[in-house]
RNA sequence: GGCGGCAUAGCCAAGUGGUAAGGCAUAGGUCUGCAAAACCUCUAUUCCCCAGUUCAAAUCUGGGUGUCGCCUCCA
């Protein structure tokens, strides 16, 4: 049984979704005003292999993660370029595809935008006012915070301390300083739609009460999103939700912690930004990947060269466990399993009864990946040309299957290429012959062309650098 | 001021009552014509400090120190 911590509880808890079978997530996504960077890349590839794992587990995901396309910070960006809005949304929302798909993000079921929801997020507000949940005042529509009982239950916050500690608010017309908008009027150099209080935009925080809501329903199984948007975001969205529908917006609410760089937030102004874009440039996809999950999801963890290098070298020895496997597999014939094998088979099983139990342990890829590299000893100890094709190939899947559910040693070897084996033939020929010579000029050429040949036990293996 | 997290080897990182996973790096070894690669083995008497509970604590309780985050747009 899987268990998620639980933020609006602060536990652990068992994971049983409303429909038995079924899983309903909605995360909340990007601002599309600029490439991601690897903070938010971290957030989605949490939530993704949380998702992964829960299809592996057999249930069926509706995985659903917006797109903010209309925002202060987009209309600034589209202001500066002098386009719309929507250039600039429309652009960013295809570079975040290229991003994502890189780093092994699968997709969503839906991506819905909140330029293509106004109408339901107009209807939505005026049930709130209709209910007495918030009210309109020149032109903007606030939500009073008063009149919601249960604010502040996710970020454990009472409304009086937070009202203590909120900055003086220079907006008059709200009745408190809790209180948040859902509709703002237009101001010159901003897009607008019609609506009975102005012409104007929706607030940030109704945008995902109104798309949770209308394409997963009125409960969903999981709100998921990065540590920060705690409070005020998904506060927020409760608030507006439960209002309006009386139940529970989402039975679980999973926050993802943030990456830092040296310990300290990434920010502008500490000028320590990296978006993805910029790093893929210097390290593979994968290794980002790997990086991003071997801690837990609810830890900081810190960005840096160093570590990075090391999550390569540690991600190259997986791949070097499946490409000694994947040669051992070359030339061998049909062979079942032998005597004794059995043993083996069962001990490279147990490994995935700990990556099964450490997965249900709230997401603990940490651990998870531990099981895999021990999955991975094993086999390289007991795994070798005497070993028959069809333990080979049992550990190959399994091998696969494990890594397949935190999305990693996904990239195709292409390991096939006649000229190049006849050529490490005729190396071999020459060697047994003892002409070091030609054989040492044979590895120098296919060197020279980024060709790397491995003299290994298993015999002769070749990769590109 | 309010709320919350974290502190485990040179580095990264699991473990939350039963005697310290895993990875990187280092060192030794196997293999090899040589080299590289690969693989194997070793590496924390101890988990920030002090007190307490317990047969037993890295794990629980109290206190302290350090550190990070939220309370304001932010993944």
């Amino acid at each position: 049984m899987m268990k998620l911590f639980n933020t609006l509880t602060r536990q652990k808890e068992e994971f049983v979704p409303i429909t038995p079978g079924e899983v309903k997530m909605y995360v909340c996504g990007p601002t599309v005003y600029n490439y991601f960077h690897i903070g938010n890349a971290r957030t989605f590839t949490v939530f993704d292999a949380m998702r992964r794992y829960l299809e592996y587990r057999g249930f069926n995901v509706t995985y659903v993660q917006n797109f903010t396309d209309v925002d202060d910070k987009i209309i600034k960006k589209a202001n500066e370029e002098g386009v719309t809005s929507k250039d600039i949304s429309e652009r960013y929302i295809e570079e975040y595809f290229k991003d994502a798909d890189a780093i092994g993000i699968k997709r969503a079921t839906m991506y819905p935008k909140v330029t293509e929801n106004i109408n339901e997020i107009i209807d939505f507000i005026k049930k709130l006012i209709d209910k007495g949940y918030a009210y309109e005042a020149l032109g903007d529509v606030y939500y009073n915070t008063n009149k919601f009982n249960e604010y502040g239950k996710l970020s454990k916050q009472s409304i009086e301390e937070l009202e203590a500690g909120a900055r003086i608010d220079v907006n008059e017309a709200k009745k408190s300083p809790t209180d948040f908008v859902l509709w703002k009027k237009q101001k010159p150099g901003e897009p607008g739609w019609d609506s009975p209080w102005s012409k104007g935009r929706p607030g940030w925080h109704i945008e995902c009460s109104v798309m949770a809501t209308k394409y997963l329903g009125e409960t969903i199984d999981i709100h998921a999103g990065g540590q920060d948007l705690t409070f005020p975001h998904h506060e927020n969205e409760i608030a507006q939700s439960e209002a309006f529908t009386g139940k529970p917006l989402s039975r679980y609410w999973t926050h993802a912690a943030f990456l830092n760089i040296n310990n300290e937030k990434m920010s502008k102004s500490k000028n320590n930004f990296f978006n993805v874009r910029d790093i893929l440039a210097e390290f593979d996809s994968e290794v980002v990947r790997f990086f991003l999950l071997s801690a837990h999801y609810r830890s900081p963890i810190n960005f840096g060269r160093e570590l990075m290098q090391q999550a390569k070298n540690a991600l190259d020895r997986l791949y070097n466990s499946k490409e000694n496997l994947e040669h051992l597999l070359k030339n061998k014939d049909k062979e079942a399993m032998k005597h004794g094998e059995e043993e083996v088979l069962q001990s490279l099983l147990s490994h995935k009864d700990k990556f099964i139990t450490a997965m249900d342990d709230d997401l603990n890829t940490a651990d998870a990946i531990a099981a895999i590299f021990e999955l991975v000893k094993d086999i390289n100890t007991n795994i070798d040309v005497e070993a028959s094709k069809e333990l080979i190939e049992k550990s190959l899947e399994l091998f696969k299957e494990l890594t397949a559910v935190l999305g990693l040693v996904n990239k195709k070897q292409e390991n096939l290429d006649d000229k190049i084996e006849m050529l490490i033939e005729k190396r071999q020929k020459a060697r047994k012959e003892r002409d070091f010579a030609l054989a040492d000029k044979i590895r120098d050429d296919l060197k020279a062309q980024g060709i790397v040949l491995e003299d290994t036990p298993q015999g002769v293996k070749w990769k590109r650098i």
